[in-house]
DNA sequence: GGGATCGCCTTGATCGTTCCAAGGTCAGCA
DNA sequence: TGCTGACCTTGGAACGATCAAGGCGATCCC
């Protein structure tokens, strides 16, 4: 559409500073504020204006100066996000997924994504001077797997944000937050399990104090109860890691006996197959396996790791929709969303 | 170190604006101007005065406004970086662990990461418009896989950027750039596996017109001849699927009877793993396999595939040195930098 | 025909910061 | 006392956009 302006010429070409409003607005033969009008009200110019004023746009190839519109109206049109360290060892890459639907949908929606990096040990660093400075319009906030200190924080400064998240830790929070109904996912698979005839599938979670793990625990014993089946010595909890994951099972399996094994993570799942082939069984064909995350761990392993997929990019629509609303005029509050995740079948179940 | 101005109390307090320069100048009985030495160029001030002007600004909680700043100064502190779609069922998460450490890196500098998306089809779509509204100051461009039309794109119009990949299809080119040596890496990959007594080793990597897969084969090839041996009949280019690894695999070992793969990725490695499985043997004991890229996958697969890990955070630092020099005043291009990968030694060799 | 109304465009002020050039203060020295 | 120079400090003017208010025809209506 737009074209440089003036030929291509390849060697003179003097690091000229972009054309402003007023050059357009000479070009055009009419006024600033009439070029301002073309570009954000297009409505309010008589229709062979509006065709003149583009026509200069786009011979000049001006495109309006982000600061001092920011300066102006009080807003940057930027989102920021917060981005831990990498975790290695982990099969765990919701976040990246996750970041990667944020940036296609908020572009849409005319925003630009602004990640920061942060003390790992104090969940709030960053967000202040960025909210002081003006930088950016709203955050989008994500690591709320114990409590969420972040969510008080920005709430008592009025800041506007939302979470990735539902308020664990209090149920009162009038912030808007998206969630992903992590008991409805285990409960998917729990019962995909049974209705395939499995009767004793176990659980690897995490540590109880995990508000995330115990609502994805809760799924599964909810789907086992729902069917008359008892839950007791079937569960296991431990930390996120692949070793982990490994001695749970082969403890459940020496002592339950489970035909099938659910676990809260892509993680622990890779820990069971571990065990799996140490012993000589086949997953999915002696023992059903399922995951959390539908990491490309799951993907790519063989034969193909059955994992409850959150999605992600429904996650990331639902977010801008609530962030659209709390940078409107004025502000609207809707209630929380919760997203129902899916189930990625594939050999281990 | 900087506190909430006035007390906590939590009732009413109004969405007040922020502080200015102005307001702070008035509190601590100076000018305007002074503060704003206070805050870029303490030296200026009278160690009296300093802590007067940084005693105001700590009780109001200021903060520069970023917008009116970036107006005056031409410059927003802000580096871009565009990002593709999430790649489902391929083992690569390079450019997330990448993206993490840019971001940690550049936070020490000063600066802020800012993605955006761009149509898949077009390699330039979403540059443009935040160049010409100023709204970066320089730009990262990474997908250098085929060729690099970003970068001359970039070039011709005097943007500043640095490129995560060398130049392959223009030398010449002036534009800063850092990269890592893949084809150091495979060469690292086949001596060792040379050195533990194997003789036949085999490559499997992709298309030839994937400049980075060409690099990666020659340090193969490289390795192999140094010691006098033959690389007919062990090879493969295939897609960068699991199944593509598998079938290239399986055919290699009827044919040319390798003891070991290398592989151009993990996802293709991890193929390698699959047709090792249904074959009964076992990786790392009849079969070594090596997989370039280090991740999750290779890091909780069993039983741990080596891989060769790119240096990503060196990549980082260099790479914000280069924008650094390309930022400072006058500007100042470096030559490119090369890094070399390690390998991330595990079960498979 | 006169006044109100409307559509369309223009003008001046403003957002909060930094740059610029000039102004103020004070000690040192003749 | 008056001058010089070093050192801080000061007010005014940008940066490039939008907001608020106003001008100025043409149209409408009684």
């Amino acid at each position: 559409m737009s074209r440089t302006p003036a030929g291509t010429g390849r060697a003179a070409r003097v690091p000229t500073t972009p054309p402003t409003l007023a050059d357009v607005a000479e070009r055009a033969g009419v006024s600033r504020q009439t070029v301002s009008n073309a570009v954000n009200n297009p409505d309010l110019l008589r229709a062979d204006t509006l065709a003149r004023v583009l026509q200069a746009i786009d011979d000049l190839g001006y495109s309006p100066n982000r600061a001092a519109r920011n300066l102006r109206t009080r807003s940057s049109h930027l989102i920021g996000m917060r981005i831990g360290p990498a975790q290695e060892g982990t099969a765990n890459a919701t976040m990246d997924r996750f970041v990667h639907s944020l940036v296609e949908t908020s572009r849409d929606a005319g925003y630009h994504v602004l990640l920061f990096a942060g003390d790992p040990e104090d969940p709030v660093t960053g967000y202040d001077d960025l909210l002081r400075s003006t930088a950016v319009d709203a955050f989008v906030v994500t690591d709320t797997y114990l409590g969420n200190p972040q969510a008080a924080w920005l709430e008592e400064r009025r800041a506007p944000f939302v979470a990735f998240g539902r308020p664990w830790d209090n149920p009162a929070a009038e912030h808007p937050w998206v969630d992903v109904d992590g008991a409805s996912g285990t409960d998917l698979a729990t019962s995909y399990l049974l209705d395939k005839g499995h009767q004793r599938i176990a659980w690897i979670g995490w540590r109880k104090d995990s508000f995330i793990g115990e609502d994805r625990r809760s799924g599964w014993s909810r789907a086992l109860h729902a069917r008359g089946l008892p839950t007791t010595g079937l569960a296991s909890r431990v930390e996120d890691t692949v070793g982990s994951g490994s001695e749970a099972s082969a403890v459940l399996l020496d002592e339950a006996r489970p035909t099938a094994f659910v676990c809260a993570s892509d993680t622990l799942a890779m820990g069971v197959l571990r065990t799996l082939a140490d012993r000589g069984l086949v997953p999915g064909h002696d023992v059903a396996v399922i995951g959390f995350d539908d990491s490309q761990v799951a993907q790519v392993v063989s034969p193909g790791l059955t994992s409850v997929r959150q999605p992600l990019e429904d996650a990331a629509v639902e977010i801008v929709k609530a962030l659209e609303g709390l940078l409107a005029h004025p502000p609207t509050v809707g209630p929380g969303v919760m997203l129902t995740p899916t189930l990625a079948l594939r050999g281990t179940s």
